[in-house]
DNA sequence: GTCAATTAGTTTGTATGCAAATTAAATTTA
DNA sequence: TAAATTTAATTTGCATACAAACTAATTGAC
């Protein structure tokens, strides 16, 4: 059996399965926010800047524009968001949090941590050589 | 701005990144194919061994079943693969590749390599430490 | 200044990912 | 062995991911 197609040989293939893992490991954390793991990326984008574009948002997760105009509808009918005109150029729409959407943060701030309790195994060292080399391996992946 | 929501602090966003990047990046090689990346690792699966029972595949690709149980329509439907019942457990399906299914083996060959010359920038020993840390973080994901 | 190209965001169609309910068959229990 | 439990796979409903087509507004070329 020639090496190169064996699964097991298959970085693409651990990132699948490590991405899919730890949506599943933040989905009953996010289950009691009302919001699925996309739509907790754009509220961390948000919560980190609010009032910018559409397009920043993109920028800032990396979800498909297609994607986000689904995910910002979601978010304005949970009242978390809302999808303002821009005064300049009104091609373009301003996504500013709501008071609902400012408290949310206070909820979600004990996730990371308790992601972190239920995965005593993962060592922050691996962590942190792991972000080195995702961010390494993004960029080369975003350079074409 | 607390750190722990800070979206460049989250490795899951990282992991959520690379995949799409990863997926993005197989999808011409694998458009020639005619087939998508979850039906890649599911033929992958299937070079490596074949004849096996539905739920092998599913142990094997980490593809979930309900999802697994179209990706087999899909590839059925391309006669790339058959679905058998078997005598020993009827609730069981049996996964046989067809002699397309075979074939499509020697034209998925250069694809590993493709990759890799696509993107000169990525280190072999980083994809060796990727790998260490990745098959580390599934493994405690999966422990629970 | 007008028309062509570009840009921001949406819509559409196909293919997952996932939880929960379902069906059919095998196994365990009493 | 009849009933309860478990297991293999499918179905259903919701939420992306993504390419391609589309709309409206802005820029650029002339």
């Amino acid at each position: 059996m020639a090496e190169q197609l064996k699964l097991s040989n298959q970085i693409c293939h651990r990132l699948y399965m490590a991405n899919n893992a730890i949506t599943r490991a933040y989905k009953p954390h996010l289950d009691e926010l009302g919001i699925t793991y996309p739509q907790y990326l754009v509220m961390m984008s948000l919560w980190q800047e609010d009032g910018v574009e559409v397009g920043d948002v993109r920028k800032n997760t990396q979800i498909d524009a297609g994607a986000l105009t689904l995910i910002l509808k979601k978010l304005t009918q949970k009242c978390l968001i809302e999808l303002l005109p821009s005064e300049a150029d009104k091609r373009v729409k301003l996504v500013q949090l709501t008071p609902s959407g400012h408290e949310l943060k206070s909820l979600a701030q004990s996730i990371p941590s308790k992601l972190k309790c239920q995965f005593p195994e993962v060592a922050s060292e691996d962590l942190a050589q792991l972000r080195y080399l995702l961010d390494k391996l993004n960029g080369s992946l975003n350079s074409n």
